[in-house]
DNA sequence: TTAAGACGTGAATAGAAATTCACAAGACGA
DNA sequence: TCGTCTTGTGAATTTCTATTCACGTCTTAA
């Protein structure tokens, strides 16, 4: 039986990949493999892509392109630094739970099997994202709302730290593991707490309001 | 020529095993290419250890080893929370210095390569950690030196996370491309700044005199 | 209705790498 | 010095999978 692909089947076989190269990653995921999960045949993969290496990128475009919706939904109105990153974390949470294999792929990404493909990734991935943050805290700490010493390129790198950290220990088996040795439970068991919990460290880390810094090199 | 292995060789052999899995991954790394980076031959190998998966764990045995002698010599003293965190991220930036393929491989190994060993490596990579910072932060906060309402667990979660991410923007390609994005230098050229930075963020998200909590919650 | 062209199929090919094993070289006791 | 045991060697085997290609099926235009 031959069905010509149509639109949704090949979204169908990118989805196919993302969840094979989430589980897998990208060397140990065989392109017989995700052919089979699509139900199509491997040929007519390279038909439509170079390669695996090209299949790959496609399937990291789709994901992006997802990512980006759902962040550019979130942040848009004028709001202060924790109301943002409220939104924020709820917004990732809810795209942990939705897209948990497009997260595990992610992960992969970094990882050494894409190593070539690294410089270029990173930028089309972290480009947007570092603006928007660095923008954010930038704006905060011109409003006095952070302390003036920050740098706002390094908070920013702390704040996407915590996020991204945020959604593999949701989505990624390692660090799943590594969350309930933290916290003795699942993370889904405990999303509104972590969010909860999340917020209260950045309020603390942001909030300029202190009267006492603490001593750090007093010695003992 | 045929020599005994020495107990130096053997940890030779562990180095080289430890630079391949940190360039190229569990998946991607070739026992003979280990052989030969340690200038041995592949039959030796498996005299010595079942298969790939067995020699892929004494690799990050002898990796968690030579980390916790690091860990331990650093957090010996009664000290600040803080002065504790600043010790520490030096310690860890010293260590990305001297042992970048240790991290590499670490970061490896959270990776789905490594699937089945998930369970075992996390617990045992970061049980010790995990117990603790928790016990840190919450004997800050039974001493009034945090916020009263924070989870130690998460809190110390959050705090290994930074850490964490400190480490692989060192010595892992994609995070130091990312890095880089966020700070428009590498890492290394800013080691300072960014230790007195991530001091700083944790230094607020841990400090507890606050007269004014932030609302997130009030809505537009 | 039909024939050319377009597209999908999946068995076959080729290459890479894990693992094995028959053999060789040193160690050691007599 | 000799024979045996231990240990390292690396070519050969096996397995896995990316990629190809000869073929069959559908579409479409006349």
């Amino acid at each position: 039986m031959l069905r010509r692909l149509t639109e949704e089947k090949l979204e169908e076989i990118l989805e196919a990949g993302i969840a094979e190269f989430g589980e897998h990653g990208l060397a140990r995921t065989s392109m017989n493999k995700i052919a089979a999960r699509a139900g199509i045949s491997v040929g007519v993969l390279y038909k439509y892509y170079e390669d695996k290496e090209s299949f790959f990128l496609a399937c990291v475009k789709k994901s992006i392109r997802e990512l980006d919706r759902t962040l550019s939904e979130t942040i848009q109105k004028e709001e202060s630094l924790l109301q943002c990153a409220e939104r924020l974390i709820e917004a990732l949470q809810r795209h942990c739970r939705e897209h948990p294999s497009h997260i595990r792929m992610y992960h992969e990404l970094t990882s050494s099997g894409a190593a070539e493909l690294s410089p270029g990734l990173a930028q089309e991935i972290e480009g947007v994202t570092a603006r928007l943050y660095s923008g954010i805290i930038d704006k905060a700490r011109q409003e006095g709302r952070i302390r003036q010493d920050a740098d706002p390129g390094l908070f920013a790198f702390f704040f996407d730290n915590l996020l991204m950290m945020l959604q593999f220990s949701c989505c990624c088996d390692y660090y799943r593991e590594r969350f309930s040795i933290y916290c003795h439970a699942a993370p889904e068991e405990m999303e509104a707490q972590i969010r909860a919990e999340l917020l209260k460290f950045l309020e603390s880390a942001f909030t300029v309001d202190k009267e006492h810094i603490i001593h750090t090199n007093q010695g003992e």
